[in-house]
DNA sequence: TACATTTTTTAAGGTTAATTCAAGATAAAC
DNA sequence: GTTTATCTTGAATTAACCTTAAAAAATGTA
């Protein structure tokens, strides 16, 4: 993680720089709000953390220009005044968070720690893949290189179970167990369906990927060559 | 926007709801550690405000528990402990920020805010863009291009729900959790019927965007080609 | 307060898609 | 060649969804 500080306290600046170091957090320092607005153009920065006091470019300045330029790194803001007006006045300006001088190291890396957990975009997606087929089970997509296209439940059930188990022969009643439950009460031509749709869903998008029979035993998902 | 909030002391909860109404905040409301896991895990706040101090499971308890869970929600703790090692093990739980009582309502709700926007994809709160469409969700205004409109408060919460996850399957009962809250006595046929309106508006204006229905799960908000 | 208007909620019937079933066609095994 | 399992197809069934209308609630206005 690399943090931008600016603060004209050259003394504190250094200071944190180090305890930050010793928790792997890189810290570049600059004290002015120019150099600041220089360093935030960058967009290299998981965060800033901005004193509100200022020579010439003050941090509210500094911010309100961040903001302006569409520059959206997490902005903590330092500051030696407590007012409630003042807090308010930063949050409204687009910080992200306000800390009142002076301040414990150790709160402020929590609270960086706690800013930047919370910026990094979230990725999660039930996303299984095998061979050129992804299957994302929450949307219900297949796809297949640049083709795709959405399924139904049962399919995308069936087509589960297939691609947590490649390469595998799934027997007949496992499969029913898989996607209809245990005790469902299915004929078992339902099951020859759902492997038609499933099949022909799979030629749809051009997939390499093939359901195998295996007479009297089950069928088996194998990528081609 | 919807958060929850769990404390124990009912009169600062129902002095809060009013106060974040006033802002255009919904909040439910909620007394005990065991109720806020079940409220948490519906998945339906765009924050949650948390007490340290709960009977039985207290706060920390509830915060490890969720992101224990995969409980993304941001989460802000308030605490009448103001000793540095308490807010330190906070954040370390997956706390995103920490505010000590007593504190001043303007200063939560600013927090509130920081966060909330912090978390959430758009820079701008009040307006939420995608693809060729603009909802301003102080004025109720959906706007296209040159065409806009004025709509209801449930129709923009739930074209907000949309916006804010785009091209994603959002399940019927996340939708109904989002715009009705979590213990909602309403019909499943409601949110039909919302569905209809707002599809209404989006043809009214023109827009490309179509909210495209997945049988047995929910909807997703998609912009034509 | 009474009335009008808008918004929200519910309910009912029509429509569509997903699922299930069954029958004939096909292919493998003996 | 006969038997059996699987494939394919189409039709029946079911469940989810859409649309509409109207009742209920909230809001605004005289």
């Amino acid at each position: 993680m690399r943090i931008l500080i600016i603060d004209d306290d050259i003394a504190l600046c250094k200071a944190l720089g180090i305890s930050l170091a010793a928790e792997g957090i890189q810290a570049d320092l600059c004290h002015s709000g120019d150099e600041g607005i220089y360093y935030l153009k960058q967009d290299i920065y998981d965060m800033c953390v901005l004193d509100r006091m200022l020579p010439v470019c003050d941090g509210l300045c500094v911010l309100q220009e961040a903001r302006a330029l569409g520059i959206s790194t997490p902005i903590l803001m330092l500051t030696a005044l407590s007012r409630i007006q003042d807090k308010v006045d930063g949050f409204a300006q687009g910080a992200d968070d306000y800390l009142v001088k002076p301040f414990d190291t150790r709160e402020l890396i929590a609270r960086i720690r706690a800013l930047a957990r919370r910026s990094a975009q979230p990725v999660n997606e039930a996303l299984l893949q095998y061979a050129d087929i992804a299957l994302n089970t929450n949307q219900l997509i297949l796809s297949c290189k640049d083709e795709s296209l959405t399924i139904s439940i049962k399919e995308c059930e069936l087509l589960e179970a297939f691609i947590k188990s490649p390469n595998t022969l799934l027997p007949r009643n496992i499969l029913l167990g898989r996607v209809w439950g245990a005790d469902a009460t299915i004929e078992d031509s339902c099951l020859d369906s759902y492997i038609h749709f499933v099949r022909r869903r799979l030629s749809c998008v051009h997939s390499l990927c093939t359901i195998v029979t295996v007479r009297g035993m089950g069928y088996r998902l194998e990528a081609q060559r």
